[in-house]
DNA sequence: CACTAACGCTAGCGCTGCTAGAGTTCCAAG
DNA sequence: CTTGGAACTCTAGCAGCGCTAGCGTTAGTG
């Protein structure tokens, strides 16, 4: 019994360890770096290992990402309950949420722009994520007027997940960047 | 001067044949099974013919992308100019968007998703790409106001993208796909 | 007809994700 | 204290990737 939960305890120790390299050597080099033998010579265990606790690559990924879900949801909730009124509500989760995008861009890639094997559309979905979807719709709750609120909080997460992934990838201009957001919640809160 | 002329000729229509194979199998198959030696296979030449012609496979990726930019543009133009008027003419063009991202999903990753070596937001970008863009800022126009039409076209752009990259990835749920694309198009026309 | 330059081929490099099977360690029963 | 066996990690290797060096052949020129 003490012996297995021992046992049990140390892997799930060295389950977070090889999440945790794969993060910083993402956030750090881009996923293109993270192969499987870096990751490995990381956390200081033979490829196989990793394969004894993620089905593949693509797992440990996922794993990454629920990881930046939390992460993410955190920095909205604290943008959302720091606003004095509905309207900067908005505005600063709005701007919470590209600003997490410029700090963690390879996080960022990994949660919302790779494939990786996650539920998300779904009750299954990880609960981090859902939770920072909840962020989001209490932010436009108060200018959802009539339209329905899950529908419109999924057009604006659309719409900066576009402006975020378009100007990163060099499709749109930084310099306007700021002038675009603003365009974005003004027709948001109008 | 024929014979050189003549092998010239050659060489433009064997790599219109390489793009046009790379194309076809990533449509057919996704990008991921463009490999190399698939793709030389399928153009009935060597592995080292492909970089006689481009510099590696993200160039010929590039090359699908400026093609696909040219269909998408011809697109747009036929969806606005067959407006009625200038509500309808935005919606139309918003559908033709996202009906063309569905149809054609692999060239839309490689035009606005993937990193390929190609100028974007700057005025060396490929005329084929100005030419979509422009198409999506006639329409947008009428609907401007006082607001810059290059920044909000650049917004409604970045909208569109997010819902179609979004739900390509499982992110949001198909079937609320068109509520969600009427209320962006209410809050740009509104 | 002989020479040369252009061109496409074979073969191979270093890398990827992933896995089979050998070898070792550690715990428990006698 | 010893021994059997299960749990576990390692080395080594597979098939495939993008890409390239260098050889052999073909084709046009003087």
């Amino acid at each position: 019994m003490s012996i297995q939960s021992r046992r049990e305890r140390e892997r799930a120790e060295r389950e977070k360890l090889i999440v945790t390299a794969a993060r910083e050597l993402a956030e750090a080099e881009g996923w293109e770096a993270v192969t499987t033998r870096r990751l490995a010579e990381r956390v200081e265990y033979s490829q196989p290992v990793l394969y004894s606790h993620f089905k593949g690559k693509d797992a440990i990924m996922a794993a990454v990402a629920v990881e930046g879900c939390a992460d993410l949801a955190r920095e909205l909730r604290a943008a959302r309950t720091a606003a004095p009124d509905a309207h900067r509500a908005l505005a600063g989760v709005g701007a919470a949420y590209v600003a997490f995008a410029d700090r963690h861009p390879a996080l960022y890639d990994v949660m919302f722009s790779q494939a990786v094997p996650l539920p998300f559309a779904t009750p299954e979905a990880p609960p981090a994520l859902q939770a920072a979807f909840g962020e989001l719709a209490e932010a436009v709750r108060p200018h959802a007027g009539d339209d329905s609120l899950g529908a419109l909080t999924e057009t604006l997460w659309a719409a900066l997940h576009g402006l975020v992934t378009l100007m990163r990838g060099g499709r749109l201009p930084r310099e306007h960047h700021e002038l675009r957001l603003g365009l974005l919640l003004a027709r948001f809160t109008g």
